[in-house]
DNA sequence: GATTAGATACGAAAGTTTTCGTTGAAAACT
DNA sequence: AGTTTTCAACGAAAACTTTCGTATCTAATC
């Protein structure tokens, strides 16, 4: 399940500061741009029913915490957008992605080394 | 802008056939799925109005056209993803794009190649 | 124990996307 | 000419997302 731009403007905040009560999303939120409480609660209710978010609810204040790794929703979001805009070919986004967004010298040498490992595993 | 999913589906066909009708868009996506004809005919009005595709109203039977390229759309969506999920940084997306979808030997040599034009600029 | 502050829950409204039935016009066919 | 087919236009409804006001509960404070 594909998160909405709210909801990773939401998780985005949880996977930064880790484990944050509404009120601790709410005041980073804020900063973007301006925010009010209840909607913040709201959008994290239905999170928790998506699976989005997981909640630790044994005290008053709720405690939200992202259910899945930015790894791994990073992973989801690159493969389905491979998929919905790229015909499935990843290195097709690649080629796109540091056109789009320029990537440094030491950047550039991470993918290298990690092309280096992929093509090792022949 | 960015198209939603249901306009990318229908940018796959543009893309993939040239300016097309109505009912020609409606066959290849009834392919993947059952839909309606005049589903499809008012998202691409809409689409008209936003300025995604552009039609031919010379004839009765209205010919549409993507307004941008495939190339383009791709590098707007692959920047947009890597502001909304991957810190700014295509260098991340990358990573987890050939981590998703694992790219062949040969598409690898492609991406190396493009490594080696863009550090040639330096 | 009454009041206040801070929290969740609930529901409604607004916006967007998606779906599709109905209408009327144009073209093709008989 | 009359009938059928094909098309665009329109509007409404359904689904989903986002926003936020109101109510209610709980804990701390006075």
């Amino acid at each position: 399940m594909r998160p909405t731009d709210g909801e990773l403007a939401i998780l985005r905040v949880l996977w930064s500061r880790g484990g944050s009560t509404v009120r601790e999303v709410l005041e980073e939120l804020s900063a973007q741009r301006p925010t009010v409480y209840t909607t913040v609660l709201k959008m994290l209710q239905i999170m928790t029913e998506k699976r989005l978010v997981q909640r630790d609810e044994t005290r008053r204040t709720h405690v939200y915490y992202a259910a899945k790794t930015r790894e791994q929703t990073q992973r989801l979001l690159a493969g389905d957008l491979v998929d919905r805009a790229f015909e499935g070919s990843a290195a097709a986004l690649v080629m796109q992605a540091l056109d789009a967004k320029p990537a440094s010298t030491e950047e550039l040498a991470e993918i290298r080394s990690l092309l280096d490992r992929l093509e090792g595993k022949h």
